[in-house]
DNA sequence: TTATATTTGTCAAATATTGACAAGTCATAA
DNA sequence: TTATGACTTGTCAATATTTGACAAATATAA
């Protein structure tokens, strides 16, 4: 599941149009299709406010936004999965940080 | 493990000296002191390089550096670990893709 | 057809990143 | 002390990326 599906869901749960969204986020519906799409990037207190219009779980559609960026960072590279997990390890950080870079 | 000192490591480990590297990558010292210390990022292009010449295993490398990336993107949010969990799973994506952001 | 909702393409403005430069610190040698 | 070499710090302009607006397209329904 990603940022914009999820929006959309949520949007149309609630029977809400993307112009509406889009007015009060304070950008034209245009941008408001494309960050649905996945097209366009949110910013971190755009989504807090679409967390308060759609009465959704303001720490699952950070996640969510959050999990694209990174998605997006990593997407192309052959050691996405291993750079996932090193960057994992840097916040459970202890000083046995092994970084084994050399996983499949 | 960052990047930044693994590349010092290496360098060191053949004693070369910064201003030796920085005109391989041709960049000033400055800018390469800074790629070390983790206050600047490398090019991905430098990064292939900095492993030619330094004989270091590129997987290796671009996972730090990649690694780094990621951290910095993710580091200052308390979902952090709950979006690298979602972005892992875009990989493995099956018709199950579960999306559980309701996780610690 | 018409009206409404959404999408697509393009552009300028805003923002972020990169690299160069000058000047700084630190350590060691003379 | 001064001088030298390695590295670091701060600042600025050039470059690249991102954001948002606008016009126009497509889609859907009546």
């Amino acid at each position: 599941m990603h940022f914009g599906e999820r929006i959309k869901e949520l949007r149309e749960s609630k029977e809400l149009l993307q112009r509406q969204l889009a007015a009060s986020l304070e950008i034209d519906t245009p941008m408001f299709s494309k960050i649905e799409r996945g097209d366009r990037r949110a910013k971190r207190e755009q989504v807090l406010l679409l967390a308060k219009l759609l009465e959704a779980n303001e720490d699952e559609l950070l996640t969510l936004w959050l999990a694209d960026q990174v998605y997006d960072l990593v997407k192309d590279e052959d050691v996405a999965s291993n750079a996932l997990r090193v960057a994992e390890e840097h916040f459970h950080y202890g000083k046995s940080e092994s970084t084994n870079t050399s996983r499949v």
